[in-house]
DNA sequence: AACTGACACAACCGCGACTGG
DNA sequence: CCCAGTCGCGGTTGTGTCAGT
């Protein structure tokens, strides 16, 4: 392809930690010409800097909405459960904690959070606490108390293909699914417990199924909600609370006319990872919902 | 006080994706 | 459609700091 060597290969250019100089200059350039055209700039500016390194010290130090000081424990838990969803996306999990950097969160998960959720993973009392909670919060009547209802779109249908197993039929001639690995037992065991005749909880997915979304899709009864939405707003919110709290229900399970099943994304996978069955193929799971995350983008579904 | 290992953070590097000619 | 230039991302490395010995 006859690719230019990497600029910071070029001589000349000075490298390692910036100077205040250097800062200064690049903040007041990029204040009075805005961002991009990063190439350019060092040149512009007067920077003895290549464009990628000017560009890196922007994005992770210099921008004015970066948020400095300790990432807080609410902000660790939601990158926490973000990584296990979306995986190493530092991008997208940054996007999702306003002012932090995705070099930032990145640093942090490698030297704190990856060793946490290590210890957190192979305890094994959490995945039973988390099953029991599971279970006793299928089997509660809908109600209001202690109930963690946020912005999350009401989750009415998902659906997995193509290793989806069908578990039964309702009469509305919905099929019930369950991701390839998850506990077919458990699910039906709450579709049952949720009372919904019309399928309104469980893990659904209608005949007609969206061949575009292929492997994984949810179909949220609020017709505005976006996935992205939902993560953007919802998120946030869940990180207040201590899913660990073996007091706090997170989930609501209902019909469509006590205000359906609210189950937010992040809720199913605190539902999937609290299963012993789940765990095996856990990650391909996710992989299919974070394949979905990004085919979707601000899709509303 | 000197040494050492762990930790935190900034920066670098290479690759794939994207874009415009 | 092809290709070169550019950008953005994620993995990795370098370096300063601090606590423990």
């Amino acid at each position: 392809m006859g690719r230019k060597p990497c600029c910071s290969k070029e001589e000349g250019l000075n490298r390692g930690t910036w100077t205040a100089t250097e800062d200064k200059i690049l903040i007041e350039y990029i204040k009075a010409h805005g961002e991009g055209k990063w190439r350019s700039i060092p040149k512009a500016a007067g920077l003895k800097r290549c464009g990628k390194s000017c560009r890196l010290r922007w994005l992770n130090y210099l921008r004015p909405d970066i948020k400095r000081g300790n990432i807080t424990r609410d902000e660790e838990d939601l990158i926490i459960r973000l990584h296990k969803l979306l995986g190493n996306r530092w991008s997208l999990i940054a996007g999702r904690l306003p002012g932090r950097t995705d070099n930032e969160i990145k640093n942090h998960w490698n030297s704190v959070l990856s060793k946490r959720a290590q210890v957190k993973e192979f305890d094994p009392t959490t995945k039973d606490e988390k099953k029991q909670r599971f279970i006793s919060c299928s089997r509660k009547a809908p109600t209001s108390s202690g109930v963690i209802q946020g912005n999350a779109g009401r989750c009415t249908k998902v659906s997995f293909s193509p290793q989806q197993k069908v578990i039964g039929e309702d009469d509305s001639n919905t099929i019930v699914h369950t991701a390839p690995s998850m506990d077919v037992e458990l699910v039906h065991e709450t579709a049952v417990a949720s009372g919904s005749s019309d399928g309104s909880f469980t893990l659904l997915s209608s005949k007609e199924e969206n061949p575009s979304i292929s492997r994984f899709a949810m179909d949220f009864g609020i017709g505005e909600s976006s996935i992205s939405e939902t993560l953007a707003s919802d998120f946030s919110q869940l990180s207040d609370f201590d899913f660990c709290d073996t007091n706090t229900v997170i989930y609501e399970y209902g019909t469509k006319d006590n205000g359906q099943a609210l189950l937010s994304p992040e809720g199913m996978v605190g539902n999937w990872s609290g299963n012993d069955c789940v765990d095996a193929n856990w990650d391909s799971d996710l992989g299919y919902l974070a394949a979905f995350l990004e085919s979707t983008g601000d899709l509303t579904i």
